[in-house]
DNA sequence: CTTGATTCCGTACTTAAGTACAGAGCCCAT
DNA sequence: ATGGGCTCTGTACTTAAGTACGGAATCAAG
């Protein structure tokens, strides 16, 4: 399906209708033309996955502006490529950031379920705790 | 330091002081009690370090009301292991959700930098192009 | 023992990100 | 040609997570 009606676009992208029309505000996302014969806007096919990308980043931790940051790099002959460039740098240490303290939770995590089994007394044991025994200070 | 004021327990955590006040009032901290001969409340080290926990697991997309649930796994003689180990294991799960979204938008800002590196005319390419052109489907 | 900086408490304001209408127009099936 | 269900526009309400503030109490330095 290439084209459709905004509540379709809702549906496969899982948001509301009224959050499609609240990114289109925010300029996160482009407003199809009302088409010139009358009728209803056409919605494509990449703005649902622009949106389930919003929504994607959104669960990161990005907020939207942020997420409206990675969504402008885009280099092509009429914008600055090094700038792109720059940008999209930082945006990896970011990303980089963030993957080693989920990293870091997830070993906590792993611990947590392994040092605390379903059975038996065992010493208190929570995230803290945990997180102090790591390979300390983040 | 063992103990200091909440303004300082507030520069160590890198908050503001109604911050610290709010996570008090949330539950997400514990309110040191005001001592009896007098005097301010003393905050223990381990309240920065769980502020820290909390703005780093926000930082990941996580809700204070998650991370309230992150925070109160923990398993003693007095809870139900069992829960706890079903709890951790599906934030574990979650957490590891994350971390594929999170790589995967590594790749493609990896992908990003060296696709338009700093010279020369290039194709035009965004984050959502070079998302669909990985191995695709989310 | 006063003065300037902090703490404490309660209440009110702000910002981000939606969510919910109301009223009007449009579209399609009977 | 009309009734039910969309869309469209604008405005208003909500929730999460702070942030700010006013006024009293308390502490610490000179």
């Amino acid at each position: 399906m290439r084209e459709m009606t905004i509540s379709k676009a809702a549906r496969k992208a899982g948001v509301g209708i009224e959050t499609i029309r609240f990114y289109e505000r925010r300029g996160l996302i482009e407003q199809p033309p009302k088409p010139l014969e009358g009728g209803f806007r056409a919605y494509p096919d990449g703005t649902v996955e622009r949106i389930r990308f919003i929504r994607q980043a959104q669960e990161l931790g990005f907020s939207l502006r942020e997420i409206d940051e990675l969504l402008s790099l885009r280099a092509d002959p009429a914008t600055d490529a090094g700038d792109v460039r720059k940008r999209a740098t930082a945006k990896l240490e970011e990303v980089d950031r963030k993957l080693a303290q989920l990293e870091r939770i997830r070993a906590a995590l792993e611990e947590l379920v392994a040092a605390c089994p379903g059975s038996g007394a065992l010493h208190a044991c929570s995230i803290m705790e945990v997180l102090e025994g790591q390979g300390d200070r983040v």
